[in-house]
DNA sequence: CATTCTAAAATCCTATAGGATTTGCGAGGG
DNA sequence: CCCTCGCAAATCCTATAGGATTTTAGAATG
């Protein structure tokens, strides 16, 4: 019986804590950890054959981004799933928060930026054509990266720590457990919208073409959703 | 020679980190640890009289709020003092999410809200009397009560989230260092001025008082600021 | 069969030890 | 005087051990 994971251990220069931190957001994402499954600190200390200490430091880490939940005495939890409502908050906070952000990142735009907006986009359609779970998971990564990118270049860091406050797509993820992607063509036409706002430097624009993707965003999410 | 502190043992029931916690908080609010001074693990571990594994674990957490920053392998130092350009930052990102957040707690308000708006006021009131650093302390205290009780009652755990993002009332304390109230009386009648709104269950009105109220501690808080 | 109690296993929490890395400092050479 | 080198101290990082608490399993009882 072979131990089922190990996390690669580096030349050194990097610090295991942060091998667990990302081994564990991992098993999140893949949905080996359930919701509502204890993430108990010897266990993954055991399975990843390392010692509790550095496990307990990445679970703190992990705490702040919502999805796993510490009791004290009791250890962590993976975090529940998100309902309906849930993802209706989730995305009404984004609404509040991202066109700003669009806005900002607008009026500082750059080539560079640009560049990497467009790339995000064409990985986008790449990931869309199969049906793979690791397609499923370059998709989230695009969707996201393209999200971020306006927000670390707003200019503003507190913009971008509120964006990060909302946990990025791992909660989107969470909601369907990695079933397809079902809006792939709106979402790429709505990504190019905004694109193509900020390449004009129409900040006011671009930023009513994230609001508009985000509202869209909630609207075919929560019909999609399954059922709560 | 007595060592310069020591945490208090609870009888049990609560973990030795939280206390720790705690205890590195308010050194960062005391001045005690200057800004670009190293936190040592083992060294707080020694002061405070404990093992350095809670140590780690504190300052893990205390991470996310931007009071000290990580460097592996190389530990942890007091974050940065503010710029009057990170203020002025905090200020915009704060003017995006508390109207909101002010606007979705009025059409929610309940009695129970009410009265505890009206008793961080009056103990906004109350604080303002000394020049004391304790009364400086229960000043911020009851600013941030304020702002947080909305946050809290807005009903979207996210916006709480991003509001909580921004780091509350302590980095503006960082700021001036504890040199003085300088704004108590505008600020109290400004929170006044966004509490009637709120009896009075006008959303809209409750939105535009935060924004006002945000935006004139942003231009005042400038103006005192000591120079870059 | 349901319930309660008890004992054992699992888990969390803290302390201690030691290896790895960084930092500090003083000597020596240019 | 300045720079480099090397050793020692401090610090970070990980592992291990053991006490405290919680959970689990099974026996005993109603």
């Amino acid at each position: 019986m072979m131990k089922p994971s190990r996390v690669a251990r580096p030349v050194s220069r990097q610090v295991l804590a942060d091998h667990v931190y990302e081994e564990i957001l991992e098993s999140l994402m893949d949905g080996r950890l359930e919701p509502g499954a204890q993430v108990s600190i010897d266990g993954t200390a055991r399975d990843l054959d390392v010692s509790p200490t550095p496990v307990r430091e990445a679970l703190a880490r992990l705490e702040h981004t919502g999805l796993v939940v510490r009791v004290a005495l009791k250890g962590y939890r993976v975090a529940p799933v998100f309902s309906r409502e849930d993802f209706a908050n989730l995305m009404d906070a984004r609404l509040v928060i991202e066109p700003v952000t669009t806005e900002l990142a607008c009026r500082r735009m750059t080539p560079a930026l640009l560049e990497e907006l467009r790339q995000s986009i064409t990985d986008l359609k790449d990931a869309r054509r199969g049906p793979s779970f690791a397609e499923f998971r370059d998709y989230l990564d695009a969707d996201e990266r393209f999200h971020r990118l306006i927000a670390e270049n707003s200019g503003n860091p507190f913009m971008l720590a509120a964006y990060e406050a909302l946990g990025g797509q791992v909660q989107r993820f969470r909601l369907f457990g990695g079933v397809g992607i079902t809006d792939a063509d709106h979402a790429i036409a709505e990504h190019q919208a905004v694109f193509r706002a900020i390449e004009l430097g129409d900040p006011k624009a671009a930023a009513a073409a994230m609001t508009e993707h985000v509202g869209r965003v909630r609207q075919r999410s929560i019909q999609d959703a399954p059922p709560a």
